[in-house]
DNA sequence: GCAAAAGTGTTCCGACTACACCCATGC
DNA sequence: GCATGGGTGTAGTCGGAACACTTTTGC
């Protein structure tokens, strides 16, 4: 699927003319934690030069022989033991000039960066602390400053997730296998506001599209009637993608 | 904007352990025959190794001090001359083994290909024919084989394309500056398929939105009544954007 | 009993669909 | 006149918004 350079060029420039990349990538990984209601992104803290104290993204840098996704899916197995997980190409942002360890010279490495965007389960994602660099689960609402330009990677993060989930499942990717009604709701109204709907209605119309099954099953949450466990079902699902809009 | 490698990759692993990438860039650049009511797509045809005779969407490499949506901007300045122009960034394509150049060693440069977006207006865009290397616009329709999988890329600009008429304004970066009502139908019925709507809809619906200024100016085009030549008024439309489906 | 949370039902209204119909031009 | 394409109007229907109401639990 690549889309490839010209021969042409290759003739007509000398080889120097080019620039010279090394390749990043970073991940911009979501996960909510239905008990607290809140929507949390996976920051990594930096020990060495430049911002070092910082937190950032995980990332790493393409190796020899190595996909763009399969790097993704390394840095990933590095940080978290995940079962399921959702990924997806962001973007790629390559001026020259963006980070600081490029020389001031023209003719020195170039640092290009392809962003992806993960969703996991929290219940199903174990960090992996190796002891010394600290890694965390941070509310969307309290990321701090972070290193590079990633507070600008995580806002393109963070509005694809909330146009994905206008009309696309992903939400199911995050939430764990069983969940309530309520609990769907409220990972909606966390992403994309309290006034996105009302629940009833938000509830009526989501039953009515077919792909949620009752499990039967009750749990209780302190006070109030207990709420029924549902499941999403793909399969009923399948006539329903790529139409716009179902969930909202 | 970059996402931006660690330094502790950088330390623990040995510099040659890193993939050395050259990076390109491929335009899906479209335009639209209002007379003819054709969706175009520009291409050029390959005089060198491989796929010599091929035709290729048009790309070059990324040089030294160049961003990369200057790198877009410049072969699409080697092409065409254009007055207004949308340039978006459409995806990135870089695995290894994807272009018949790279060895077979592991220890080769290897080929990135960031493919962009554009749309320009077909009555302003001037092809720059230099005498050596073709270049047409191809009737998306009519798109034949393509060096590398420049089909793929191809495909997804379309789908991208499908997709921006349904929510944003882009119509209006490919028509004239003035237009008929029925040149902006065509348009959608041409990119999203005849059944789309009822055109009579359509045209109330657009109009109730309001950012469509009626010149007053009438045009003729062969027989039946004179239709009114519409412009797009951005401001009008400002309170719509990003809102969904507007235009559907 | 009362509060809290889940779940149901009902009414209202705007938007989209599918047409039928009128208008202005070329020939 | 008639064919052709532009433009307007309307009746029926579907779905979403708002909100009242019922059910089942904890305490």
């Amino acid at each position: 699927m690549p889309g490839k350079l010209q021969k042409k060029a290759l003739d007509s420039l000398a080889d120097t003319d080019l620039a010279d990349f090394k390749v990043g990538v970073d991940n911009v990984i979501f996960s909510v934690d239905t008990d607290q209601n809140r929507l949390l992104v996976l920051l990594v803290m930096r020990h060495d030069h430049p911002y070092v104290g910082y937190w950032n993204l995980p990332g790493t840098l393409v190796r020899q022989g190595e996909s763009l996704e399969d790097a993704a899916d390394r840095v990933l197995a590095e940080k978290i033991r995940v079962s399921n997980l959702y990924l997806e190409q962001l973007y790629t942002f390559g001026g020259p000039q963006r980070d600081p360890r490029e020389a001031k010279t023209a003719y020195d490495v170039r640092y290009l960066s392809v962003s992806y965007f993960a969703l996991v389960r929290f219940a199903e994602a174990e960090l992996i602390a190796d002891g010394v660099s600290g890694i965390a689960w941070y509310p969307l609402s309290r990321v701090p400053k972070l290193a590079f330009d990633h507070n600008e990677i995580l806002d393109y993060g963070y509005r694809r997730l909330r146009n994905k989930l206008e009309y696309s499942p992903v939400a199911f990717d995050v939430l764990p296998d069983t969940f309530t009604l309520s609990d769907l709701y409220q990972l909606y109204a966390t992403v994309l506001g309290e006034d996105f709907s009302d629940y009833s209605n938000f509830r009526t119309r989501l039953l009515k599209l077919g792909f949620l099954e009752d499990t039967g099953i009750k749990v209780s949450r302190g006070a109030g009637r207990p709420a029924s466990l549902y499941r999403f079902d793909a399969a009923a699902f399948e006539p329903l993608k790529d139409k716009p809009m179902v969930f909202i």
